[in-house]
DNA sequence: GGTATAGTTGACAGGTAAGACAGGTTAAAT
DNA sequence: ATTTAACCTGTCTTACCTGTCAACTATACC
């Protein structure tokens, strides 16, 4: 079998139960995102637009596949949260990547492709604002999940869910309290 | 791996989820542009016939494949160097993109694919160093130029030239200067 | 409740590309 | 120079594609 970042009709035929035959008419119908090989007009789906469909019609996610959309991308200059943040966070099964700076962060959305970014609000030098209003208006972030560590002192919860953020933690950070909200949004 | 400017069987077949024996017959078919090596009759693709290959088929390109354009991604928070550079870029024949953000001009380098970073050292939140160095550590980007402008007063160039960066200009930027560097690099 | 209708899915068949496997050889890495 | 990993060819098997038709589901209507 291939290497799994792509699954041919059968393969995502089995993965949720039906004949190939329909995968292929959801293709047709433009509901499902694929590519055609030229030979015979096979088709390959990528993973991750696969995962994205089934979590769009609310279909369960193959373990397996989940594997890939239980990456997390940590964004933070402090040694100390980069640290504790990657152990509870692949405690909990999560693939972590760790950026230090926001440009690579920005390239590692598009590398790593993760389920979700988390950011840290104490970096001086960051403007998470800019960040959230950015991921959420483009089509491509539109299925990353944001979620934020407010600035220690900071109360207005509100205002970075209003400006995208899925969820908030406060600081100092609460590992079981980040936990379990990342779990929560990535339906670990 | 190679230098990536041709690919063998096995690669071209990883890029696009198929078995080797696959790529080999849309050669023999004629489908995909290919040479043979004397020895044992090896393929070797040229990146640019794989490209077309795939963009003919509308097939993904990977990243790392896309060929580099006239496109300029300018890193700046300056709306007066945002401007003006735009400007001098735009009428020297490049395509322009603008970021004022770190994190966003990162998902931009796969967005837009530019063949040149064009970095404003002047912006204080922002690390060069860490930027040069990610990219030039990364195959993704090894097609990408990068051009810094120095920071006011910043006379030691050679740093810049160092960690990465192609080329270096010093600032307050002199218009011409800054176009002859990027017609340079961009062979334009 | 029963029936008609539209839309969706599954089944089947014939054709063909893609994958798997084996044995041999060379290119590349050390 | 030696080892390792990857590629090539040929053959056989598997699985996908298209088209058509029947069966099923949901909804609307009587």
């Amino acid at each position: 079998m291939n290497e799994l970042h792509v699954l041919t009709t059968g393969e995502a035929a089995r993965y949720c139960g039906v004949n190939f035959r329909t995968v292929i008419r959801w293709i047709e119908r433009g509901q499902l995102k694929a590519y055609k090989l030229p030979g015979r007009g096979d088709h390959r789906i990528c993973v991750e637009d696969f995962v994205g469909f089934l979590r769009d019609n609310a279909m369960p996610v193959p373990s397996e596949l989940a594997v890939a959309s239980r990456k997390v991308l940590l964004l933070t200059s402090d040694p100390a949260i980069a640290g504790a943040g990657r152990q509870a966070l692949q405690q909990s099964g999560c693939e972590v990547d760790v950026a230090g700076d926001s440009f690579i962060a920005g390239t590692l959305m598009a590398a790593c492709k993760p389920a979700m970014l988390l950011i840290d609000g104490n970096m001086s030098q960051l403007n998470s604002f800019q960040i959230l209003d950015h991921l959420r208006s483009r089509s491509e972030f539109a299925n990353v999940h944001a979620l934020v560590v407010a600035p220690s002192g900071d109360q207005e919860q509100q205002r970075w869910l209003e400006a995208g953020a899925d969820a908030v933690v406060t600081s100092p950070v609460d590992r079981n309290e980040l936990v379990a909200k990342v779990k929560l949004l990535l339906e670990i």
